[in-house]
DNA sequence: TTGAAAGCGCTAACAT
DNA sequence: ATGTTAGCGCTTTCAA
């Protein structure tokens, strides 16, 4: 890779001159711009970011750190992110935490060596005394998953109010024996759906079972279908089931189809997230959509926003039941 | 963040120490050892990847580049990578193109910029002279995807072969009208999937017809319904379908029994990939395996030999046709 | 064993 | 309008 002295050097003019025609900032005679030009062509040179950053701190590269890329429910925000990012210029590098901590520190650390500008955080089960430090010297936004007492900004929607909607159309439904399957509770949004489960069942005057709520450990097809088999062999099984993934839901669809059970009329079962293989299933599956691309655009203008020194306020967006054939 | 000279200032050595304390490789006194440690320890210093790799050019990143994360043949991959990279002390960076030339070169640049040691790459529409180029200064790998008449190692599956065994199995269940869903056929493994079809068909003397080859433009279940409904639109339709991707096969089977046909008495369905949804369909999908984890634990191996200066030769993985209810 | 200093590629302040 | 140069944080050679 050639570097700026040699395209200047080429050129005939100092390397300052160079800068000059690269960052188009300060006036360079029309002369000189097209020699660099030239000269740049010639050389195929391209800017070292290394360099560049060691002097001014700013690389145009943004982290997103996720827990995990196979949950579809990121890639629709990693969609909006990078529409918008790249439109102002941004680069995205995606980086997969695995929710460990060693992890996250690691890609901190890259964004305090300044290798990248920002950070869009997704994964919750980061040390929170490491983010509230990284945050309050360098650009941080949250998204989806957000830290109830600090001050990060954050886009979400309400957890609470969405649970609620699912499990009161279930009960509208005549269901009575309603079944929750749910994350680990280190989530705040499984935190939130819980709650806003237990609070339609109040209204309704339902008892909570503890035997029909069910922490799976993982976010997978697999930990959904074993959820399910875990409430069918209770005596007394539930006639719906609300799982705060979709990625749960179908894993229960698939064990109840196993059984010989019908959904909905034997137990009616309603997801989150509206995945696009959510529509895909037999049958499919009622399911809360969240605005995963709008989401991903708002971090992303948040986060560019907050690089360039302004105030950005949090935002919790709108959810979405959607009823399809599993309820 | 504290530098290195502060270190230096606090412990009362120079920077050289420090350096030398970091990077464990010269002599050290115990005392100046000690000192510096604890200097280290007391301004939370992390060294600066930016100053190091400016002077050393080395970041143990690696760049992964895949068109996109959506497709969860590539998490699987991902998975195998990142595992086997991390054990050896290197981090990942995932990079979308989103088949996009322009962000595949910006990624591509990073690695000139030495801001990463080596590539893995998955996206098989890249620039071949941009590559080969890059190839013939840095550490490239290809996985899954290859250059036929380059010569950049790769780690892969013999997809003409598995696409022959596929089709076959539907011959031997006595199928004959055998419809393709392909990607485009921009990709090898497109290509060869679709050769290893026709072989099939030629072995048992049945005509190649191409009303029921329909190539997608797109990696998703929608593409797969849209093909299928295709399909089902012909006067005289398939009784089987090999699909080149789970996801087609997926789309395929939805629309198959929205249409109120039986799965796989009206027509059998066989997908590619063996993701792991590919078990939550109903019926279930046979499908080809691909050792996509070891794919990604290889690809991985390979890179950081070849970071390291060895020769790295490329390598045809097996195969697997796993047979379930679509069949 | 240690320190001083050069230099990696770049930008910006200052000088011309 | 252009050039000279210091310095960003680090490693490593050379000298002591």
């Amino acid at each position: 890779m050639a570097t700026i002295q040699e395209v200047a050097k080429r050129a005939g003019v100092s390397v300052a001159t160079v800068s000059r025609v690269i960052n188009k900032r300060s006036k360079v005679s029309m002369k000189a711009r097209i020699r660099v030009e030239q000269a740049i062509k010639e050389l195929n040179y391209e800017p070292s970011v290394l360099g560049r950053n060691l002097r001014n701190s700013e690389s145009r590269l943004l982290l997103v750190l996720l827990p995990s890329i196979s949950n579809p429910f990121y890639s629709e925000i990693i969609n909006g992110i990078e529409d918008t990012a790249i439109g102002q210029g941004y680069n995205i590098l995606l980086c997969e935490t695995d929710s460990n901590p060693e992890r996250e520190a690691i890609y901190f650390n890259m964004m305090r060596n300044r290798l990248a500008d920002g950070i869009i955080l997704m994964d919750p089960t980061v040390n929170q005394e490491n983010l509230h430090e990284l945050a309050s010297k360098y650009p941080v936004v949250q998204c989806s998953e957000f830290d109830e007492d600090g001050n990060i900004s954050y886009v979400t929607i309400n957890n609470q109010l969405a649970a609620y909607q699912a499990v009161k159309h279930l009960i509208k439904l005549g269901k009575q024996k309603i079944a929750l399957i749910n994350s680990d509770e280190k989530f705040l949004y499984a935190r939130e759906r819980r709650s806003g489960y237990e609070k339609a069942l109040k209204e309704f005057a339902i008892p909570i079972e503890e035997k029909w709520i069910y922490n799976t450990d993982n976010l997978s097809f697999e930990s959904g279908q074993q959820a399910m088999r875990f409430l069918l062999n209770q005596e007394d099984r539930p006639a719906a089931v609300f799982a705060v993934s979709d990625l749960f839901a179908i894993g229960a669809l698939k064990e109840i189809n196993s059984n010989g059970l019908r959904v909905p009329d034997d137990i009616a079962v309603i997801g989150f997230d509206k995945i696009s293989f959510s529509n895909m299933t037999y049958p499919t599956l009622t399911t809360v959509a969240q605005p995963m691309y709008r989401m991903g655009c708002i971090s992303a203008n948040m986060i560019i926003n907050k690089i360039k020194g302004e105030e950005v306020d949090s935002l919790i967006l709108d959810h979405e039941l959607i009823i399809r054939e599993s309820t």
